[in-house]
Formats: C-alpha cells, sequence, structure tokens
RNA sequence: GCGGGCAUAGCUCAGUUGGUUAGAGCGCCUGACUGUGGAUCAGGAGGUCACGGGUUCAAACCCCGUUGCCCGCCCCA
C-alpha cells in the first residue's frame, strides 16, 4: 500500500475519520473565522507560489537559521535554478510586495495568506512536514505599535470566535540594528565564563545565535542572572516597547513580558510575540509573529516598515472545543421506493440543488427501513419519502428527523418550504 | 540529526509460562420488521498478527534487523 510521506497525513471528512485534529470541517471552520476577521479588519488575500528561488529563503530568512540550514526541502530544476518548497510565508509576501511595486501604490498593504508550508523536521505533536498557516503582514510606511496592537485585538476577535482557551501572550522587544550589536557583544562577554558549566546547546548557541542562549530551559538557573534585552534598547526601540504596551493596555489585552522571547528567525526587529496554549503538549506554540523593518531591503527592495504574524492552522484545530458542528450534512435525504420513484427523486435532486437545497438521493434501491437508516447515518435533518402511492397523489411525505414529525406535502410546497431557508 | 515508547480486524484494544482453526467492543452489511431511522436480538463480511530474517517440534508471543507511528530534545506555527 502506498502512503502518506512521513510526517505527512491527510485531513479527512469527518465521516471517514474520528480524529478530531484531522477533519476537514474543523480546518474549514478556523478558515472561515479567519477570513471574517480579515474582512472587518481590511487584510486582502495574497496567494503566493509554494515554492519558489532558494536563495529567498537563504536571504530572508538567514542562512544560520535551522529553517534553512538544514529544513528545506530543495531539489535543482532541469534548468538549473535551485527551487525550494516554502518553509514560511513571509519572506515570499515581502518578494511579492517588491516586485509588484506595492509601496507605490499604496501607503500600507495589509495582506493575508492561508496555505500549506513545508519543513523536513522530525514529527512531533503539532508537528507535521506539509504543516497549514493563517498569517498577516501589514507593509509599508508606518511601523506604529498602534498596527501591532490592532492585529493583535484582531487575534484575540478569533481566539474567542473559535473559542480557544487557556491562552497566554507573551511579547518581548529585541532590538534595532542600532542596539541590537551592542547587546550581544555584552551578552557574550557576560555569557563566556559560564560555558563550561553550561549545556551543549548553549555553547552551540553561543557561536550561532546568543540571543537564544537566554531562552535555555535547562540552563535556566544561569540564563536568569544575564542581561535582559529589554534593558538595553536604545531609545527609539525603548519608547516603540513602551508605546506597544500602552496600546495594549487602551484594549484591555493581558500580556506577559517575556524577555527570553527570541524568534529564531533573523528577520526580527523589535517587537516580537507569540500565544501559547496549555493544551498543546511541548509544541505549544499556537501563532507567533513580529516587526521586520529591514527585510524588503534585505530582499533587495526599497526600505519599508513590516510587521506581521503567522498562525498554526492545524494546532488551532487542535485546541478547538469537541463540538464544532459540521455543516456539510444534508438538508434533505430523498428516500424512494421503486424504479419510477428512483428516476423521480433523481429529477427531484436536480431541481431542488438548482434552489440552493442541500439534498441527497440514494443512488441504490432499498428497503425504507434501510433508506431511513441510510438518512440516519448521513444525518439528514429531513427525509422525503417517495413510493408509489405520493407519486400517483403527488403529494410526498416529510419527516423531520430530529422530531419524528410527519408531514404531506406537494413538489410546489416542498419547493416553497426549503427555499425560504 | 539525537533519545524513549509502540505496531494484532475500518477504529479502540484483549491474547496466560511459546501450544490446535487469533478474539472482544464499536463500526459496517443482512434479517427479525415485505412503507419509516436512533433501541433490542440474531446472523454475516472483514486479519500476510507492520516487514524481513533467526531460535524452536511449535512464534502474534523470544532474539536481530528494517520500516512506520507516537512522545520528547533541538527548533518552530
Amino acid at each position: 500500500m502506498i502512503k502518506t510521506v512521513k510526517h505527512t497525513r491527510d485531513i479527512l471528512p469527518s465521516e471517514f475519520s474520528q480524529d478530531t485534529s484531522a477533519q476537514s470541517h474543523r480546518f474549514q471552520h478556523v478558515e472561515a473565522i479567519a477570513r471574517e476577521a480579515f474582512r472587518r479588519y481590511g487584510f486582502r488575500e495574497i496567494r503566493t507560489p509554494i515554492f519558489e528561488h532558494t536563495e529567498l529563503f537563504a536571504r530572508g530568512v538567514g542562512t544560520e537559521t535551522d529553517i534553512v540550514s538544514k529544513e528545506m526541502y530543495t531539489w535543482t530544476d532541469i534548468n538549473g535554478d535551485s527551487l525550494t518548497l516554502r518553509p514560511e510565508n513571509t519572506a515570499p509576501v515581502i518578494r511579492a510586495y517588491i516586485e509588484h511595486k506595492m509601496a507605490h501604490q499604496s501607503d500600507l498593504a495589509k495582506l493575508f495568506y492561508i496555505g500549506p508550508q513545508f519543513r523536513r523536521e522530525r514529527g512531533q505533536k503539532g508537528r507535521f512536514r506539509q504543516f497549514y498557516q493563517i498569517g498577516v503582514e501589514v507593509i509599508g510606511k508606518s511601523d506604529n505599535p498602534a498596527i501591532e496592537a490592532e492585529v493583535i485585538e484582531m487575534i484575540y476577535w478569533m481566539l474567542t470566535e473559535l473559542k480557544i482557551e487557556q491562552t497566554q501572550l507573551l511579547i518581548n522587544s529585541v532590538g534595532c540594528p542600532v542596539c541590537r550589536p551592542n547587546f550581544n557583544e555584552m551578552l557574550k562577554r557576560e555569557v563566556a565564563p559560564h560555558l563550561p558549566q553550561m549545556c551543549g546547546n548553549c555553547n552551540r548557541r553561543y557561536e550561532t545565535n546568543i540571543l537564544r542562549v537566554l531562552d535555555c530551559k535547562e540552563d535556566a538557573a544561569i540564563v536568569s542572572k544575564f542581561p535582559s534585552t529589554l534593558n538595553l534598547l536604545c531609545q527609539e526601540c525603548s519608547t516603540h516597547f513602551a508605546k506597544f504596551r500602552t496600546y495594549l493596555d487602551a484594549r484591555s489585552i493581558p500580556y506577559k513580558i517575556e524577555p527570553r522571547l527570541v524568534r529564531g528567525l533573523d528577520y526580527y526587529t523589535r517587537t516580537a510575540f507569540e500565544i501559547t496554549s496549555g493544551s498543546l503538549g511541548a509544541q505549544n506554540s499556537l501563532l507567533g509573529g513580529g516587526r521586520y523593518d529591514g527585510l524588503s531591503e534585505t530582499l533587495g527592495g526599497s526600505a519599508a516598515k513590516g510587521f506581521g504574524f503567522a498562525l498554526g492552522l492545524d494546532r488551532f484545530v487542535m485546541s478547538l472545543p469537541q463540538d464544532v458542528e459540521d455543516p456539510s450534512v444534508p438538508l434533505l435525504f430523498l428516500a424512494h421506493l421503486g424504479e419510477k420513484a428512483m428516476e423521480y427523486a433523481l429529477k427531484l435532486a436536480s431541481s431542488l440543488r438548482r434552489e440552493g437545497v442541500a439534498c441527497a438521493v440514494d443512488f441504490e434501491a432499498r428497503s425504507l427501513k434501510n433508506s431511513m437508516k441510510l438518512a440516519d447515518k448521513v444525518k439528514a435533518k429531513n427525509v422525503l419519502i417517495i413510493g408509489e402511492d405520493e407519486l400517483v397523489k403527488g403529494r410526498y411525505v416529510l419527516r423531520n428527523m430530529s422530531t419524528g414529525e410527519q408531514s404531506e406535502l406537494t413538489e410546489e410546497e416542498l419547493f416553497e418550504r426549503f427555499k425560504a431557508k
């Protein structure tokens, strides 16, 4: 049997999967709420290709990051180009922003995307090699922290609508090209004497990404004595962060300042944030994002400010309450008895569907009992019984499957009844 | 890339110190009920016991290897 590639999976209709974390209607539910949020907040959809030139990620995300150094699906195309399945979607969006000269057409581009991303990681709870992200990017002239607060407000609206609980907002500022080099240097001086007592990861991070040393759980005791990024921000970064917090307070959005929150991607500046869930296991990050004011220039565009986040759709679906209703159930099930009745039922279904009624017809000739069983199985709300008698009378029996009430009505009345809904 | 656990029916899982024809619940199909679902009862279909090798008179069970899945590390969504 040919199966899905390791650490990838199928998302199935609910009748084929009991696993609530892999049912397609639950994915649709999150997407629908997200699209409604984007409509209200004025975000417009962008769809970029799922593969790009490898160089885009090398330059955008950073060669030294784990993502680029060991997790990308990269291959050489027939003409020699190095191509890569996108491991994230911010760099592609900025690429499109530059390529289509959006800066000339609008002060601020507010974009969202929904789609699969690919990273060759070892699978785990809430982590897959093809995973789905919904993200937004705000790109343009302004770096007003009000943008950040508004985006987070929108996220909270989504979390509330989706009834996702046990969440926590963590915020931090990682500085800018002015203050970060000083901070990195100072941190290196502080950490150096402790290196022999610290774990292997920290010793490695000391070289590759000194900031991440602050995020070590193993050496938490030592790490807690190191200076926080927040004390060393330059004046402008410090003011930016303070204003950001004021805007959050004004919206009554609770947050926790987490000086150890350091994003692994190179492009982040200033504000970094993350929302975690208490119900996810080790991979507890529901979404994360931040500001990336230099990315446009890094990718060869003109200067532009940027802020965005990506949410893990797979993880959102796992965090959803159990009772998300599957909307794709037939309103009306047509049960028929006899050949003529079946022909009539097939035609009637076509007409009903043209009027927008979701209906199902049995393709087999069954006993009424078995048709009823089938209707029950597909969770039909109503069943229309079409037998020889009904055909002659031109009046059909309509049964409400939840109350059991039955009534007789003509074809005309049937259309009247269901079109209204 | 590293570590731990697991692998028996569509699903969840039993399976004794190795011993005949591998079981249960749920689900599925059929019937009791020839025009009325959910309940009950009866029957039925469904298995390369993950794969390959080894030990043994005999392996679902013991040993080795492989693959896959789960969980953790790393990192991230």
